[in-house]
DNA sequence: TCATTCACAGACTTATCGTATCTATAATAT
DNA sequence: ATATTATAGATACGATAAGTCTGTGAATGA
């Protein structure tokens, strides 16, 4: 059980992003490269996030990807879920009289982790980045 | 991303042999048919759950399975690693020069939801069960 | 107005993994 | 010995992840 490797190339993208803050919008091309990915994969986990809010996108000549919200509200959670959904870790297969006890705690330590997630911000690493070489992100 | 069907399985088929705990193992047959599922397919988590030391098989007439430690000592996450695999649920594939941020805080989060994992117990839950009816568990 | 540059949507392919079954083998009780 | 049980391995099927390709539409700049 893992997340998928899109989470990982969404989160890399969203932190770029977050670090850069132009007025000029970032293209697939540019963010792609900058990975070392694949330009058509990327842009579907980018279509994910401006589906899900946390980006916006500029067509055409100049155009690309560039934060909606305040960067201090975009966490790893809204992030995660933007690309992996929102059920949940676990769900039993069997019908209960009542409510699956099983269930109800693996829901309870996923909360753990997904309060962990909500309470981290994207902005909280670019803290840690040189700014200077502006080159290398990964 | 979820958690497979099959820990669905183990877990309830642990729960089963803990609210059980009789001297005689219980037989595949009897635990798969109980659950409502494919014996064969129960087989091999069963067999998982012995490799990891959770529960001790009997083979031959009258045999079946058993717990093997004392029953406060199994952990809900003792039998979804021992379904899972312990891999963790984020690995970054960039190749960064140092650490990944990223993948530190999914780590640290993963870990806040493993460390409630390994302090529920499944025989937790079987104080909540009634032990009358003795049939349906599920 | 026209061409260029971009995001976006959909169809499509490929690989991987979960789910499940079947068969054969080894161990044990009666 | 024979029936009963777990165990291992091979196999099949379906779903999902990973990735590519192509066309469409929107905005820009000349």
């Amino acid at each position: 059980m893992k997340y998928s490797q899109a989470t990982d190339y969404a989160l890399h993208a969203m932190l770029y992003l977050v670090a850069e803050t132009p007025d000029k919008p970032v293209s697939v091309q540019l963010l792609a490269e900058k990975l070392g990915v694949s330009q058509t994969y990327l842009s579907k986990m980018l279509t994910k996030l401006v589906k899900a809010g946390l980006i916006h996108s500029v067509s055409g000549a100049n155009g690309g990807y560039k934060l909606k919200r305040n960067q201090d509200d975009i966490s790893f959670l809204d992030v995660i879920q933007a690309i992996e959904g929102t059920t949940s870790l676990f769900e039993c297969s069997f019908h209960h009289d009542s409510a699956c006890l099983i269930q109800q705690v693996v829901a309870d330590a996923e909360q753990q982790m997904m309060q962990t997630l909500k309470s981290k911000k994207i902005a909280d690493l670019v803290a840690h980045i040189p700014k200077q070489p502006h080159e290398r992100l990964t």
